[in-house]
Parts: structure tokens; sequence; C-alpha cells
DNA sequence: TAAATATATAACAAATAGTTATAGTGCGTT
DNA sequence: AACGCACTATAACTATTTGTTATATATTTA
């Protein structure tokens, strides 16, 4: 079995294809004559065959290199898309990204952060995958995805995590008399319908509490899963509730909001596989994803 | 601009990504281990990120090195393929032939030398283009094919031929009176309906020639300018006509034929550009045609 | 046929890809 | 914590490959 040709050596072989000389060849790969001369007895002897007929003083390939010739050029292309392809890698202007969310996020927040993501980064691509919040952990401990957006994290061995407190406002319909106030306090939602986050949560916990302190009592119409639902059902004139400014923002114009006070925080994590050493094309993404929350935090 | 990694390299990058140990790597590749630890790094640095992440003593390609492990595969397989061809093309079991014959030609003899030629060569096409004689040898100077097969050819600079005298045989219809005869000679001819070829043929010159000689004159009916078409119009029963031996061979069971003396060769030329280096496996199928003229030379 | 141009050969230098020897690292077992 | 084991990294060296220059030999072209 002979042994494979260097891919130096066919880039050569195809270069005096392309110039029909071996001296122009020469010039244009920047090396010496006698260098192309002797590539080209080498292969010759390698492949066993004469790699080129002279015509009108110009080399023209055989029969057999004409055979070979467009595999080599595929060769140096991939080759060269290889080399093009790590670039991009290291400039972080290509690669892949995992992220599994909460399903909120994927049609709130999260679609503008990613377009502005990949905007300037045409060969980066993305996969996004909306569960809930236990699912989101799992992937991430198996390390099925590169990052995870979640809410009411509260730490795991195996997960690194970045947390932040976003800012929560009161949403009420278009047109509610709580447009004639500038921020709402508990006092104001007494025998108000409320549409409410999940009764297990986190978030509701410290909702209830503060009402029992307050000793004011909603109307508890609805409990919903998430704060886009609870947008829709405020939107539709159902009550109103309190959500992350997040989520309100992406109402503007179908609903009205004001601030909360005392605020309670919407805590946001981004979490992430210790086990895994991120491609940093997708830091960068993780990256991009905090400084978005930048002016919602408290 | 980066410099492009060598496919070595590649190759060791691919292997260890494979065997998920660059221990292992280096027993598959029968190099030792330092030496790959070292085009890991060298790649590593090169590429600008790292390669491996190491997991339950497993090293696994990092997110980046998934994105062009494909690529690498296709190159390394492309370099396997170009080895093969190479080797393929020495051996004479790959390449292209192109043969320009005559019309008559594409449709008798050639077929079966062409079936014999491939049968043991699965990777080698042909192209067959089948012409008058005169546009055969502009193909053969223009270098448009390897080789030509022709008749009546009287030598070209730029050309380099071999001529075989072919046996020519009287040819006439089954069940005609001719088949008593052990031999055909010209006064068998006398008032017989000829088909006949090509009046400026050099053929019919000698043809006519001996005619006249023997004091003979057949009724010369149909001027035909091929043997094939000779043949069918025999078979026919419109006449009787004097073609190759080769030509009566393939109508046997439509025709009936007998020597026909005194012998007049049918010259027939295997011609090929001398300015073109002939690839070896279109030698090889010279060398096969010509063989299988043998049993029928004079 | 001479001059110009292109290719081949030889002897050498630099760079590359391999070697062995050995040190460091991470992990399971005592 | 210390030990042994398997794996990887580093260093110093060697062989091979890939380039160089100088020069001889073909090949075209004037």
């Amino acid at each position: 079995m002979q042994h494979a040709p260097k891919l130096r050596q066919l880039e050569i072989l195809k270069t005096v294809a392309d110039y029909g000389s071996m001296t122009r060849a020469a010039q244009s790969l920047d090396i010496s004559q006698p260098a192309v001369s002797r590539v080209i007895s080498d292969l010759s002897e390698l492949f066993g065959f004469s790699l080129f007929d002279r015509k009108d003083g110009l080399l023209v390939p055989s029969q057999e290199t004409r055979y070979i010739l467009p595999d080599i050029s595929r060769m140096i292309e991939l080759m060269d898309h290889i080399r093009d392809t790590t670039t991009d890698l290291t400039a972080r202007r290509a690669g892949h990204i995992r992220v599994a969310c909460l399903q909120g996020f994927s049609t709130s927040h999260l679609p503008e952060v990613v377009a502005n993501f990949l905007a300037n980064r045409p060969d980066v691509t993305m996969t996004i995958e909306p569960d809930r919040p236990e699912r989101i952990l799992e992937w991430i401990i198996g390390e099925q995805y590169d990052c995870g957006i979640t809410d009411g994290f509260d730490g795991h061995p195996t997960i690194e995590s970045t947390t932040v407190n976003i800012r929560t406002v009161c949403i009420f319909p278009l047109g509610h008399r709580f447009a004639q106030l500038d921020k709402i306090s508990p006092k104001h939602l007494d025998n108000e319908r409320l549409v409410h986050p999940r009764r297990d949560s986190h978030f509701f916990q410290t909702l209830s509490e503060l009402f029992r302190k307050h000793a004011v009592s909603p109307k508890q119409t609805v409990e919903s899963r998430q704060f886009t639902s609870a947008c829709e059902l405020v939107a539709r004139g159902v009550g109103v509730s309190i959500v992350s400014e997040l989520d309100a923002r992406t109402y503007v114009g179908r609903l009205d909001f004001r601030p909360f006070t005392p605020s309670i925080p919407h805590q946001l994590s981004l979490v992430r596989s210790i086990h895994q050493t991120p491609s940093m094309i997708a830091l960068d993404f993780m990256e991009a994803f905090k400084d978005s929350l930048d002016d919602l935090r408290i």
C-alpha cells in the first residue's frame, strides 16, 4: 500500500496545472523553482505515472492527472474552510449554542437578545429549548445544554449559577383606575381581582406574606404558571397581577403597569454545568444575556 | 491570517477524538504518546481554543472541536480516495478513454472488445464517438480523443498509426448459390448484383482493378458507405458484397460468407496523436484492440 | 544556431515530525 | 495523607521533509 501524498504536494501539483509552468507556479507559491520541480518528480514517482505533458512550451496535465485534479481542488477548498472556521471559532464568529429556558422566556425577552446576538455573528447557530424549571435543571446537569435560564433556583452541587434580581411591577388592564397612581402598594390590591403565580413558588410565598402583613386580601382569581400567561389574562381584563418588569415591558400597549412597592425581586438565574468547559461563544452569549438585564436589575 | 494545519495533525486530532485518549490514539497510529501530545497542544495554540475537555478520565472533544470534526473526516476520506485513485490509475484499473471510430465499427466489432476490456476494470469509463474517417482524423489531430479507429488511412505528420490488414470475404444472402463454393473469386461475380463501397475509397479502387483484370463486370447496384450497411443489404437479398471478415462475422446467421481470392486486404488503422502522451490505460486499450484483431489478420 | 527561458540535479540549511527519557497530574486504594 | 497507577506534559535529541542556492541541461524562440 502506497502512502498518501502530502497536502502541500497536491497544492503544488494543482498550482503547476493552473499555471502550466513550474517556474510560474513557484513564483505564485513564493518558493524556489527547484522545490516545485522536485515535488513534481517525487509525486510522479509516488503515483507511478507521468503528471504532465509538454505542449507548446506549456505543461499540460496528463490524462491521469486530470482525473484526480477535481479531488485535489476539493481537498484544498476543504482545508481552507477548516482554517476559516477555526479562525471564526476563535474570533467567536461561529459556533453553536444550546440554551434551555423557561417557557415564557422563549417568547418574551429571549428572542430579542438572541436576535441582537446573532445579528453580527452570521455563522453562529442556536438551539433554544423551552421547558419547565425542573427539566431545565435536569438538562443542565446532564450537559445537554450550554446554559439554562430559570427562576427560583436554589443551588445544586454541579450547577454554577448567576442570579439576577429583576424588578417586579403591578400590571393592570388599559384604562384601569391604577393608571392614576404612581406606584402600587399592597393596600391598593385589597379586593382587587388578582392573577397570581403558582402557590408553591417562592415568588407566591413572598407575595402572600406581604398581603398578610398589610392585612389585605385580593380576590385570587386565576393561578398562572407563567408570567407571560398572566400578562395575557390581565390584558384581557381578567384582573391585575404582579410580574417581572421584563414580561410587563413586552406587553406595553396591551396593558399598563406601575412599580410595585415594597419591591419583591423576581430571581432569574443563568445556570450552567460546572462539569462542562463552556465554549467561548457560549460564554459570550451568557455575558450578552446578563447585559440585557442590566436596566431591569434591582 | 493563520496558516493552515497539516493534514497529519488533523488526522491525529481525529484519532484522539475517536479514542478519547492520547495514549490509545498513539497506539492506534503506531507513534509515541509525546508526539500525539505535542500535536494536540500545537493545534490548540494554532486554533486558539482548547480542543478537549477531560471527563471521567476520557478526553471529550470541546464544542469547538466538534464543530470541525466532520470536515476533518471528509478531508481524510478525500485523501484516502485520492490515494486509492492514483493506485488504480497506476494499476490501470481506473481512468477514462476516449475513442473515435468508424460508424460501422461502433455497432459491430468494437462493442465486444470494449465489453471485454471493461469487464475486469470496474472504474474505467469510455467515450465512444462514431463518425466519418475525415472527422476522426481531425479529432485525433485536435487531441480530442485518445485514439481513433479508421480505414484507408494514408499518413499524417502528427498522427502515429498502426495498420492491420483484415481478411475480406464475399458475403451473400442465405440460400444463395455461392454457398456451394469453398471460396469466391472475381469470375464468380460476373453479372452478380453487387453492393460495393464508396467509389472514392481505396478499397473500391483495388476491387474494380481486379474486376478489370479478370474482365468481369458485376451489376453495381448499391454504393454503401459502410460495411455494416452492406451487410444489412445483403442479408435482405439485395445482392452480394465484399466486406471485411470482421463485419461478416457479426452477421452470421443472417447471411453467409466465403473467403474471397485473391485476397484484398481491408486496411484498418488504429491512430493516435503523436503530441499527446497517451494515458497508460489508453495504451492498454489499444493493445487489447489490436489483440482482438489477431485471428482476422492476413 | 545563439540567446533566452524553463527544468533538473546536487549540496546544503531550516523546519517538521518523530524518538526516548523523565517529570507532573489526577484518581482510586489503602 | 500517602501510595501506586495510568495518563499527559516537557525536554533534549534524531530523522525526515521541505525549503534554499548554485549550476547544469533541456527547450523554445529569434
